[in-house]
DNA sequence: ACTAATCTGGTGCGGCGCTCCAAATGTGTC
DNA sequence: GACACATTTGGAGCGCCGCACCAGATTAGT
């Protein structure tokens, strides 16, 4: 009706935080995290800054509240498989996957589940980790003193090895599927460094090529869980 | 003598790559990743933005160059202790706390060494760490064939627990001291969670004050050792 | 129907990384 | 010493960014 007035029409639906982080999740998948900016978040939702700042507050929160999403999602999406008949291993390996596959969907959330843990050590995802991995260590044998030290040895290697796949930051689609690509030239980059100076990756570059990450990462775990058995 | 010629005085010096990488690790210990803006780095060095460019490229290379420096130098301050006495064990801990001290002193570390170990597989930081690492797994008793799990083994883990100590960010004189205080805070809340929910985390909260980083790593690392020689 | 509380879109500010370029400085040649 | 040429420098300016702020639209309470 009105020719032009200063607000010509509102969200049709109320604006909820819950579609805001979902939309910026959506982004952030697209496009690595430098896409998802206060700018990029309110021409998708058509609407303002302030209604934004209103629900989140500040990008860092928003992130947060992203990873956090993501984090609970993939962790309550895996629950040990038949109850009955799971072993502890079983579990860790449930959680450390759930991590490891919400990585290679989310590439952005390597980053910021390392940061989570540091800045915010009570806060879902952290404890939510920890509590679900924790439980574990004691059916594997490990003496109540030593708990702590067994969980955050899981837990870390478990974040430092999901690190790994991190994004090179940029648009998916194109930057996607040379992974065959990379691995040849890294190969060939070993290859090429002196062989005096660096008689170990000499040694692996043949195995770089025919290796899988999720089996190489199943395989860490075996090593770590292996290892928790001797302590006490 | 010029009352106002349009530069008025030059350099008395020549500015070097290495004094620009330098200052930017001065400015990154002050104050954090924050800190180390084109203008803080062309204040500091009385310079402007053209010199810095034409010598190190984007803000991100003088990062990665910043890494680099000081790994670099971390992992050349501490060879094996006594040549003909140290175990490969020994070896792989000396590495480990290199990287480990290094982030102490340099809290921004934590997140740019898994960065570069994403994005620059080649690169003196990824080949020094795995070739300093690697070379000692085969001592170990493991395997030709698990050489390359091993060694990613070892410094996921490594990589993994010594991000635990990424900075807050901000100025470090005021941020530091907190340590025992935050620890507090940590215990505090994880003793407010419903013990129903969160049963673990009440089980180690006795564990948290009482815990060294350091020792703690270490055990870490023991466990992940022992791990490996079942490696086959 | 009126008021108070809640919520939203948009403008503008300070600061960022980075490009670009004229001027200052080195380097070679005769 | 004079000149041409390559190298190096300081700084102005561009297009972004996160975010504070607020007028006004909407909703809820009575």
């Amino acid at each position: 009706m009105a020719a032009r007035t200063p607000h010509p029409q509102r969200r049709n639906q109320v604006l909820s935080r819950e579609q805001i982080i979902e939309t910026a999740i959506e982004l952030l998948d697209a496009g690595g995290e430098g896409a998802l900016t206060t700018r990029s978040l309110t021409e998708r939702l058509s609407t303002g800054s302030g209604a934004i700042y209103y629900r989140v507050g500040s990008r860092d929160e928003l992130l947060d509240a992203a990873t956090e999403t993501v984090v609970t999602a993939a962790l309550a999406a895996k629950p040990a498989r038949a109850t009955t008949t799971a072993t502890p291993e079983d579990e860790i390996r449930t959680v450390a996957l759930a991590l490891f596959d919400a990585i290679a969907e989310h590439r952005w959330l390597a980053t910021h589940l390392i940061l989570q843990l540091v800045r915010k050590p009570f806060g879902p995802v952290t404890v939510g980790i920890f509590e679900r991995i924790g439980r574990q260590v004691g059916a594997l044998g490990v003496p109540r003193a030593s708990w702590f030290d067994a969980a955050s040895t899981l837990v870390h290697y478990i974040l430092g090895a999901v690190s790994q796949h991190a994004r090179i930051d940029g648009d998916t689609s194109t930057v996607e599927p040379d992974r065959a690509e990379f691995l040849d030239a890294t190969a060939a980059a070993w290859q090429d460094l002196d062989p005096e100076d660096h008689p170990f990756m000499h040694a692996i570059v043949g195995q770089i090529n025919e290796h899988d990450d999720r089996e190489q990462f199943l395989t860490g775990i075996a090593v770590v869980l292996d290892g928790l058995t001797r302590l006490g």
